[in-house]
DNA sequence: ACTAAAATATACCGATCGGTATAAAATAAA
DNA sequence: TTTATTTTATACCGATCGGTATATTTTAGT
């Protein structure tokens, strides 16, 4: 690793969250300046632009939110343990102190009417995320967790939709309450799926 | 109404839309210049601020959302039809040309880490539509078209993050294929309400 | 240690940002 | 219609925007 990718990495890491908390239009590369204590220069010797450095960026949050979910589902055996952990990953996530919202959602709203390459990045993770759902779903039909006759994918869609609209309520009104209540459907679904 | 007040509607009615997709943030005076034909200075004998508009152009947003929706609602008799009425006008919302999706999540996200006193607002418009789906559901038991057994405020948090979500993703995949299903999902359920 | 190459810092660019002082024009009360 | 008041347009403010040319420093191969 040279010189400039660990500073490219560098960059990224510390611009990621403040890109995540206030947005692309909001962020200035001073603040990422700040953020590195590196110069104008230096950062532009590194990067072409700050569009370059908020598609990274995303690319980064993305890749640590699935490594945290992997980790998260490695501590249950069964697809139901994993599908329960996945879902206190979400509520830690909401809970815990140092996050700022799911960066799907955050790149995703204000990049759709204004970042076409954002927006395909976007799309990208949210297939992602709903087949990790899905894929633990057929996972327990196989394994005979769960009934035939469960739809993996149907599922995935409507859990992936009311976790992050869940998430997205949580972070506003400063509280988890409704999330957990959301988490509560899904748990009990998800028991009803067994046989 | 003095011409003062006209025109400050005026400058709310052209600069929401475009605050509504490009983001507070993103959104320039310029922006708003340009779409008024007015001048800055103009703009700046109506308005105090950026924020001041902002702020306007949400609740602008919000009402305009409030009465699609009483209007969509009062196109049913039975509380069954009035949910059926507001799925429709959802749906209608993410296929129809002119629309940048749902201000509540586009001011919501942004505001979150950056704007309180949007924050404030956006918290408050939650509440209230939540409320609006509770309230159908409440009807609907007193009427005797629902079980007592149901829980209205339950279905109105579970719903609401459903259909934002699903809004989200349907505008950002640009097709409504995946609020559709969950769309279908709710009307089961409501399906399952009925006695 | 020497040196070519790579990375960083300084200083600056024009454009645009939000906002304002002030003059010109339009409105509204008399 | 006159006149005081409100509203609008012009021209400008300093600050900051994203980005760059260039000089200096640091890195890395020999």
């Amino acid at each position: 690793m040279t010189k400039a990718e660990r500073t490219r990495h560098f960059i990224v890491e510390k611009a990621a969250p403040i890109i995540n908390r206030k947005g692309m239009a909001g962020t200035s590369i001073n603040d990422i300046v700040e953020a590195t204590s590196l110069t104008k220069g230096s950062v532009y010797g590194n990067f072409e632009s700050k569009d370059e450095i908020c598609l990274e960026a995303f690319d980064y949050l993305v890749k640590r939110v699935g490594a945290d979910m992997s980790q998260a589902m490695s501590r249950g055996t069964t697809s139901r343990e994993k599908l329960d952990a996945l879902f206190s990953y979400y509520i830690s996530n909401v809970t815990g102190e140092n996050n700022y919202g799911c960066p799907i959602m955050n790149f995703g709203t204000e990049a759709d009417d204004t970042n076409p390459a954002v927006k395909v990045k976007v799309n990208k993770a949210i297939v992602n995320t709903q087949s990790v759902f899905a894929k633990i779903i057929r996972a327990g039909i196989e394994s005979g967790e769960f009934k035939k006759t469960v739809d993996a994918d149907a599922f995935a869609i409507k859990a992936f939709a009311m976790i992050e609209g869940g998430m997205w309520i949580a972070r506003l009104q400063g509280s988890p309450k409704q999330l957990l209540l959301i988490i509560d459907v899904l748990k009990q679904e998800i028991n009803d799926y067994c046989q």
